[in-house]
DNA sequence: TTTAAGATTTAGTCATGCCTAAACTTATAG
DNA sequence: CTATAAGTTTAGGCATGACTAAATCTTAAA
C-alpha cells in the first residue's frame, strides 16, 4: 500500500492561502505581503514564506512568489481561490434560503464546508438555488468559469454626505455587527443616505423610506459597501478610483 | 500567538477510527482487532496501534485498549461514533431527498462532510427532513440522543429458502451493484423470497408482485438485508443468532 | 549616504498520522 | 508440548503545516 501524503498539496490550507491572496490583492492581482497574510490569517509570517514558496513550487504554480516583495496569483491560483470563494458564496445562501439560518450564523458554516463539497454539489446546489447571483450579504457569487463581474463599490464611510446610495454588500465577518444591521433595517438593496458625519466619530444616516436619521457607528459604516444611488446617475465624490477598487478588493 | 496543534485530538481520522469501530464491533461492543480495523480503513496494522494508543489516552478516552486483544469503545466513544453515524446517514438522506442524488452517489459526499458538519446543520438538517428514522438504503438513522434502535436483520445470502422477507436495508457501499438493484427493482420496503440457492453460486429469488424468478449473484445478496417478511411472523431457518448480530453489526 | 526600524526569510523544532521493517505475542497444528 | 503461522507491537522515518529565534533584506529618515 503506497503511502497517501506524498502526494500533491490537497488540504484545506492551500485553498485559505490562496482565498487570503485573492481577497487582499482583489481581481486586479496586486502583490500581497507575508505580513499582511499572516494577519489575515491568523498565523505567524514564517509560516506564510514556508507556504508561499511551497505554493509557487506547485506544477502548475499556483502563486507567483518573489522573496521580499510578495506574491500574486497565477491563473491556475485565480481559478482555484475563485472555486473555493464560489463555495463559499453559494453555500451561505443555500444555508440562509433552505436551511432557516439568518444571515449572521452562515459565514462560519461555509468557511469550514467550503473546501469539502464536491463540484457536483456544488452544482446540484446551485440549480436548487435557481443560480443565484449573490451571497445573502450582497457580495456577487462567482460563476462556475471564475468569471466574477466588478462592482464600483465604495465603503459607506467614504460615501459623500447628501448624495444618494444604495446598500450593495455588508461584511459578513463580524455576526454581532449583522444583528445590528437587521435590527436598523439595513441589508443589500436598502437606499441609504449620509447626512452629517466625520471620519472618526459617527455618521447620521437617512434608512430607505424612514423620515427620521439614524446614529451609525464607523464601525458599523466601515461594514458596508454601497454604489450609486436609485435616483440616477450620482457619482460619489469623496473616493478616487484607487479606494474604490480597495474597497472592492475587500472580499469578504 | 500560542500553537494550534496542541490540542486534543479533533482531526476526521479519529472519527474515521470510532466509526470503524462501531461498525465491525456492533453495538454489542465487542472487541475489534487491529488488523481488522487496518483492512476496513485501508491503512497499516502498525498505525492502528498507534492511533488506538491515542484514543485510550485521551480524557476521557474513547475506547478500551488492551494490547493483543483489540479495543473496545467507552461510552463517550459510542456517543461519538454515533454522532458521525448519524451525521453520515442524514446527509445521506438530505442529498437524495432534497438535492437530486441517486442512492448510489451520496455515500462519498457524506462520508467527506459528515466530519465538518455543526450540530446547528445537523438539527437544520434533520428538522427540514422532519427527523427521518432511515437513510435512503434503509439503515436506521441514530437519534441525537445516540439511541438506536437494534432490527434483527439478515443478509438475503443467509436468508432460507421460501420463507417470505422484506427488504430492510442495502450496503452503500458499492454504487454499480445499487444501480443493479434499481434496475432489479430491490429496495428496503421491497418484498422478497428465494427460490433456490447455494452459498457459493447465484440465488434465484422472487421480486415483489413480479410474477418471474431473477437470478441475483451471490455478492449483490450479500449487500441486501432482510427482515421477517410480510406475511406474519416467518421466522429465518439459517441464520443463527450469532449470523444475525453480524449482519446488525454490519453497519454501512 | 548611511543606518536603524521594520519586514521577510532561514534554520531548527514539534505534533499528527501515515509508512516499512523487524521484533514480539498468541494461537493452532503436529 | 513444542513449532510455525498469524496477528500485533515497537522502532525509526517522512510529509505537512504550524511554531520560535536569529539572520538578512528593504526602506525611509537623519
Amino acid at each position: 500500500m503506497p503511502p497517501r501524503n506524498h502526494g500533491p498539496y490537497t488540504t484545506e490550507s492551500v485553498d485559505d492561502y490562496l482565498k487570503a491572496i485573492l481577497e487582499l490583492g482583489g481581481l486586479a492581482e496586486e502583490r500581497v505581503t507575508s505580513n499582511a497574510l499572516a494577519q489575515h490569517l491568523g498565523v505567524r509570517a514564517a509560516s506564510v514564506t514556508g507556504m508561499l514558496q511551497k505554493l509557487a513550487a506547485q506544477k502548475p504554480p499556483f502563486v507567483k512568489y518573489e522573496k521580499h516583495h510578495g506574491v500574486r496569483l497565477t491563473a491556475a491560483g485565480k481559478m482555484r481561490a475563485l472555486e473555493v470563494l464560489r463555495h463559499h458564496r453559494l453555500l451561505e445562501r443555500f444555508l440562509h434560503d433552505f436551511l432557516d439560518y439568518s444571515w449572521d450564523e452562515v459565514h462560519d458554516e461555509a468557511e469550514r464546508l467550503e473546501h469539502f463539497i464536491s463540484e457536483q454539489l456544488e452544482d446540484r446546489i446551485a440549480a436548487k438555488l435557481g443560480d443565484p447571483e449573490t451571497d445573502p450579504h450582497g457580495h456577487l457569487i462567482p460563476e462556475r468559469s471564475g468569471a466574477l463581474p466588478a462592482r464600483e463599490e465604495v465603503l459607506l464611510s467614504k460615501w459623500a454626505c447628501g448624495v444618494a446610495a444604495v446598500i450593495s454588500s455588508v461584511s459578513d465577518r463580524d455576526p454581532a455587527a449583522l444583528r445590528e444591521m437587521t435590527r436598523l433595517g439595513l441589508k443589500p438593496g436598502v437606499a441609504i443616505t449620509v447626512e452629517t458625519g466625520t471620519r472618526n466619530a459617527s455618521l447620521r444616516v437617512r434608512i430607505g423610506e424612514r423620515s427620521d436619521s439614524v446614529r451609525l457607528s464607523q464601525m458599523l459604516a466601515s461594514g458596508i459597501s454601497v454604489i450609486a444611488g436609485p435616483n440616477g446617475r450620482a457619482r460619489n465624490l469623496l473616493a478616487d478610483s484607487h479606494e474604490a477598487n480597495q474597497a472592492e478588493s475587500r472580499l469578504p
